[in-house]
DNA sequence: CCGAACTCGGAGTGCGATTGTCCGAGTATG
DNA sequence: CATACTCGGACAATCGCACTCCGAGTTCGG
């Protein structure tokens, strides 16, 4: 797993933080989580182009939420950087070698696929069970009071 | 998810299949499903590493299962392969950046980790419900009679 | 109306892991 | 005891990830 999923949830949680007409510099998001800019701006890219947020350009622009954070998903957030292709690739080795058959035969796809994609299907059930805003909830309700007051110190200096 | 792991789990279907006093050389194995000969050793090694599956050397060698079929979960040959380190590595970010305070502040672990190691529990569970030999009897009970057919065959011929 | 400064966007680079290959050590056989 | 066949670990090529930089576009201030 990529090292920028991290980055892009911790990010988006973030951003459920500041008031949802207000947006924030990429190096912003950044100096945050003390952060490569260069680099979170190329996860950003990927956020923007799966609609997860909204750039917008200019003097006084930014990053904010495309959706409310209630309705976006971890697992959305995962696919949007990590991509939609399922980590098991099936190459049908089953139909190479002495013992192969013709195509037709393997009417049903192979069982060892089957199990290793049930077992994606449960990853992305979890993922997808955890939204943006039950995250900033629970580190809302569960954070030392110093931490929130830092972050909100940080959030009225550098929201837009 | 590396390629390594499909090529696992199907040879040691094919294993399960040899009688269990019986073994079977690498380059057969790797024959069965016209794979690189060299390539299919190295994933051996870590199967054999793993005590998934039991080297015989010498003049009549092979490889063999370890243990019975029923008691080898597809997880433990994905982990053999590929490791056993979580996917998702939390490098705790929240603690960098401006508005981090001191260590003692995060007793809990980091709320994004939960969910990401929650959802490769729910994975790893799914993968340790089914053994190599369940997937043994449903190819045996699907697969074409003349697959099996010509399977049987290539075991008389290469199993020792 | 215009200059300027700040923003995002994509093109380009270095490195580590995975993929793939080879030859040597060891052992049962005849 | 010689041999032929096996596994085992050491050795390159390739691919994707981590990272950086500069250009196009837009808004703000004069």
């Amino acid at each position: 797993m990529g090292q920028g999923v991290e980055w892009a949830v911790h990010t988006c949680v973030l951003l459920a933080a500041v008031p949802p007409d207000r947006g924030m510099a990429a190096a912003k998001l950044a100096e945050f989580h003390d952060l490569p800019p260069a680099y979170l701006a190329k996860q950003l890219q990927g956020l923007a182009a799966a609609g997860i947020v909204r750039s917008v350009p200019g003097r006084r622009g930014g990053y904010r939420l495309a959706h409310p954070a209630a309705e976006v998903t971890v697992l959305d957030v995962v696919r949007a950087v990590e991509g939609s292709a399922p980590a098991f690739r099936c190459t049908e080795i089953r139909q190479q070698g002495p013992a192969a058959v013709g195509r037709a035969h393997y009417r049903q796809p192979c069982g060892i696929a089957r199990v290793m994609w049930d077992a994606e299907a449960a990853w992305r059930e979890v993922l997808a069970a955890t939204t943006v805003q039950d995250l900033l909830v629970e580190v809302a309700t569960t954070a030392a009071p110093v931490a929130i007051r830092r972050t909100t110190d940080f959030l009225q200096e550098a929201a837009r």
